[in-house]
DNA sequence: CCTCCACTGGAAACCTAGGCTC
DNA sequence: GAGCCTAGGTTTCCAGTGGAGG
């Protein structure tokens, strides 16, 4: 959750504003030199050089944040018939009646999510110059990970305060419905990665959503949005919720490596400056990203990327290469990103499995853990939660572990590492605990 | 065809930590 | 403070699995 920060206490140093307080309050850093002498000037030198150039230098991002995850661009490219059938569907809002549920469907990076936040930004403008009291909430089944969690976040965005524990999923819920009831508000649930939510458990909370309007005065209501990447999610849901849910449907296809060239080449223009980025780069994030599933954000993603690795080359164009070592960078961040997150025992069982060069059944593997946490004096799990553990690696992507049969050996899961073992070592390494034993 | 191995993975129970209501 | 609720992590139990070997 992000603090309010005050600049006076800001990483611990008190509000400068002359360069003569700066000087009293800051000591000289002392930095060893290559021969470990105490080296003052160059490491100066080196931080200036940064800072000068990133406030007077030569830049080649004309507006960085055109290729933010969260930007929405004024101009929709070929996603007109979703939009304009999203629009149809919510439109009757404006008169104050309730719309349809939807359910959007379609991989990651077709523009399920974007064209959500359009329609939607579009309708609460036209609805404030109505009159008419529209609130919007969105979440993210995935990282909410709880039933709970979801409604928690719902709540929070309509600004009802819920505490992290301790209410019944069925209080929580009343409490959000009192409040649209409260406030005769017409009220939108956006969803997204709506599958999480029924992979993990039965679909109780969101046939109690669809249900609500029951509950609900005349002049209230709560309409659904729920997104999925999981085509196969409908199959999940039970008759009852899924009739009422999927009122209506919009399909999301793929973009081709055409559409994806285009897309980028129109971010690229409101990006950088002229002249930073050829037609070359820009068809190789579209071809990268379109060897996949057509996958817009990725494109995006590669071309920030490789923008960011020119610009800290002080290079004054994007070149082919640059998008390449996007590519790998992406990967390993990635990588260190998930490593980094993981619980203890996961870090423990990941390290167990990088000492080892070829493939790996559970029960050994479970001895070497065991070695390791004996080494560092914490408690073993047991080896059912360790097989859970590696099945949670498996997932990530970080190891490789099918289940083998070897007739009379028995049957268990062969285990290895697909990250790269110096990425992953890497990563292990930032943890204080584990640097005790490598 | 049967036995056996070394697990897998589902289900239920347990534990800890915390909030709310009465 | 008791009794209820939650999440999240873990343990315990045990039926099931698939293929090699007898």
């Amino acid at each position: 959750m992000l603090r309010n920060i005050q600049p006076e206490t800001f990483i611990g140093i008190p509000s400068i504003t002359n360069e003569k307080t700066l000087k009293q309050s800051i000591p000289p850093v002392e930095v060893m030199g290559e021969a470990g002498t105490v080296n003052h000037e160059s490491k100066k030198d080196i931080v200036d050089d940064i800072f000068t150039k990133t406030l007077s230098g030569y830049t080649i991002f004309k507006d960085r944040n055109v290729l933010r995850i969260d930007y929405v661009p004024s101009r929709l490219q070929f996603r007109d018939i979703q939009i304009s059938k999203m629009a149809q569907i919510m439109a009757p809002i404006l008169k104050g009646q309730k719309p349809s549920n939807i359910l959007l469907y379609g991989k990651t990076g077709t523009g399920k999510t974007v064209v959500t936040k359009y329609v939607l930004q579009k309708l609460l403008q036209r609805a404030t110059e109505s009159d008419v009291n529209v609130t919007i909430s969105y979440v993210n089944a995935r990282t909410a990970t709880t039933e709970y969690r979801v409604l928690v976040e719902l709540a929070s965005s309509m600004n009802i305060s819920l505490p992290f524990t301790g209410l019944s999923l069925s209080e929580a819920f009343d409490r959000i419905l009192k409040h649209i009831s409260d406030k005769h508000s017409k009220s939108v649930f956006i969803i997204d990665e709506i599958d999480f939510l029924v992979h993990n458990y039965e679909s109780n909370m969101l046939y109690e959503m669809t249900r609500s309007n029951e509950r609900l005065p005349h002049d209230s209501f709560v309409t659904l949005i729920g997104i999925s990447n999981d085509i196969q999610f409908k199959d999940m849901l039970d008759p009852r919720t899924l009739s009422s849910l999927n009122e209506e449907e919009i399909m999301f296809t793929p973009y081709t490596v055409d559409e994806l060239r285009q897309i980028l080449r129109e971010r690229a223009n409101l990006a950088f400056n002229p002249g930073v980025i050829n037609d070359s780069a820009i068809n190789l994030c579209a071809a990268l990203a379109g060897s996949e599933h057509g996958d817009a954000r990725r494109a995006v993603d590669l071309l920030r990327v490789a923008a960011e690795l020119a610009e800290r080359q002080s290079s004054p164009t994007i070149t082919d290469d640059h998008v390449r070592m996007a590519t790998t960078s992406i990967e390993q961040d990635h990588i260190i990103d998930a490593v980094r997150s993981l619980p203890l025992h996961a870090k423990i069982v990941l390290l167990a499995i990088s000492g080892q060069t070829e493939w790996n059944a559970t029960g050994a593997l479970y001895n070497q853990y065991v070695k390791n946490c004996k080494k560092l004096g914490i408690e073993e799990l047991t080896q059912r939660r360790v097989s859970s553990i590696i099945t949670e690696l498996d997932t990530f992507g970080i190891i490789h572990a099918p289940v083998i049969s070897q007739g009379r050996m028995g049957r268990s899961k062969k285990i290895k590492l697909t990250a790269p073992v110096d990425t992953v070592l890497q990563a292990l390494a930032e943890d204080e605990t584990i640097r005790l034993l490598t």
